[in-house]
DNA sequence: CTCCCGATAT
DNA sequence: ATATCAGGAG
């Protein structure tokens, strides 16, 4: 048999999930580095195909420089893609930095709009960084942040059978209970990382891999 | 669908 | 050499 009968419901397997989760990283939050909702806005479109490792290591030099909407919306283009250039995507990064900045001084006073609806109109910004940036910097949970480590871990786990993150999400969000829906995002991340990572998953030290249809464990 | 793109592990 | 990293826009 491949996975235990206790857990068959798709339900019920992804509340046994969260509950391991929780048990193995108590102590989970965002990763990334900062100290206002702009700077977190700014760091998590930085992260975008970029490990927040590396994201942490630009942004102090550069929010040291330009620590806020203000002084980003206004700096030099040449400088800032010089000082994002590491984390990839830096033309892109820095033009979508800027033009985000910009449209939060001229339309919303400086400030990172708090509704999912005005967030997603600013540049570079779509359902993943508004759902890191409202639940992390509001405390305004709207939704399960997909990136590329929820994608591959639920696939794996059979908790979704989509690719696209939008579809993904809508299924976490009829498993998971919605308190727990950033928390169950920033954990599986953590997994992601330290055990199931896309290189070379360590199923033997999983401890989800009773519940995983895609664990290569010894079948009894 | 393609393009953006440097740093790092394998 | 190649795959992958808290994606988004055209």
């Amino acid at each position: 048999m491949s996975i235990d009968r206790k857990w068959t419901s798709k339900k019920k397997r992804a509340l046994e999930v969260l509950l391991r989760l929780k048990r193995l990283y108590p102590n989970a939050t965002c990763s990334l580095d900062y100290t206002t909702p702009v700077q977190l806005l700014v760091a998590t479109i930085l992260s975008a195909q970029c490990t927040d490792e590396r994201v942490n290591k630009v942004t102090p030099a550069l929010f040291a420089k330009f620590p806020d909407a203000r002084s980003m919306a206004y700096a030099d283009i040449l400088e800032l893609e010089e000082l994002v250039r590491s984390t990839g995507f830096y033309h892109n990064k820095a033009k979508n930095i800027q033009g985000a900045c910009r449209k939060i001084v001229e339309e919303f006073d400086g400030e990172v709009p708090q509704l999912m609806e005005q967030l997603l109109t600013l540049p570079g910004v779509a359902r993943k960084t508004a759902n890191v940036v409202s639940a992390h910097a509001f405390g305004n949970i709207q939704g399960v942040t997909v990136d590329t480590h929820v994608k591959r871990l639920t696939n794996l786990l059979g908790l979704t059978s989509h690719q696209d993150p939008i579809k993904i999400e809508q299924d976490l969000m009829k498993l998971i209970p919605k308190v727990d829906w950033e928390n169950f995002s920033i954990m599986t991340i953590f997994h992601g990382r330290a055990i199931c990572n896309a290189r070379k998953p360590n199923c033997p030290e999983c401890e989800l891999a009773e519940l995983c249809p895609s664990a290569n464990r010894v079948v009894k």
